[in-house]
DNA sequence: ATAATGTTTCAGAAATAATTGAAAGTTTAA
DNA sequence: TTAAACTTTCAATTATTTCTGAAACATTAT
């Protein structure tokens, strides 16, 4: 396998798994090249590199900042703007669980207050199953939120040698 | 907030929120369905109380089922299938790393381990890049599947007891 | 100030994904 | 065996998401 091949299956690859993780193809795939890239690349470089439009690009870039796994960056005599990517696995595993917290756990916990403050009428069958079921979802998703907590704000290989040497 | 409004609010999020999980709308309002439904119910049941098609009830019914988070079982002298949810959320929560596992995390472990047996030159700046991002990524991806092949092993209860405890 | 260079936005187009509903397929009881 | 009851499949439709490209906007060097 050539090198060029075998980065563009990397980032094809990544592109489709990313849907799995919240970004979409185009972020995942940008989000690949940037991270095997030994230099940061500006938006002509990526733009061309995986062929898509500017606009396209321009959107998946504002989006990866905005979860914290790519910046940018400048270079002197040079007006464009260069983008990098998190390459430590761990803090860019950290920061993604961060992320995800804050747009998917946060919001099932409120939700979950929110129905736990109903006032049921725990005589019936249906409704005390409800509340029973509701209460460990809660109490569930508060651990998970705890942990995720921790993990992003840790020395991240601290925590995945611990855990690693739990589980040895 | 009544009863049916709670279950209403309860069901449209879990639904929303099964795309971050790797379901549909459908897929995982038919799963908060069976939730908190103290009785198994019958596909019709279902597609009345979510106003839903044959199809879509019964093509989810059996991904959630191949999710293994559904069951299905019979009534005497009743012919048709009931379902009903796994209730454990810990059990449940196992159950779906498994699975996604499986899905997402083992063909990129695939992926990495065809890109590492590549040959490349490595006195190319970016070859030696990539070379190294992809390795790092794949320590970590078998670290993850170290860690969630435990997990779904596991009696999950002691193991969220034991992480809980670790992070206090 | 202005021309060159770079970035963002957004309406419409294209691509994907989810849903319906009717037909085909199964199973069961009598 | 057959008809009633139930389940599954799948082509067509509908909905959702993503992408393009051109226009608007912004910045910098001269």
């Amino acid at each position: 396998m050539e090198y060029k091949e075998a980065k563009q299956k990397f980032i094809n690859s990544w592109g489709t798994l990313g849907s799995s993780w919240g970004l979409n193809k185009t972020m995942a795939q940008i989000h690949a090249l940037l991270m095997v890239s030994p230099e940061p690349l500006n938006m002509e470089d990526i733009m061309e590199e995986l062929a898509i439009s500017r606009g396209n690009a321009s959107m998946n870039l504002k989006a990866l900042m905005e979860w914290g796994i790519v910046f940018k960056d400048f270079k002197k005599g040079d007006r464009r703007d260069y983008f990098y990517s998190e390459k430590d696995v761990w803090k860019l595993a950290a920061q993604i669980s961060k992320e995800r917290r804050r747009r998917e756990l946060l919001p099932v916990i409120e939700m979950l207050d929110e129905i736990g403050a109903a006032e049921l009428n725990d005589d019936r069958e249906d409704h005390s199953e409800f509340r029973k079921m509701t209460k460990e979802l809660h109490r569930f998703a508060l651990q998970a939120d705890s942990i995720l907590t921790r993990f992003s704000k840790m020395e991240s290989k601290w925590f995945f040698g611990l855990v690693g040497r739990l589980f040895k």
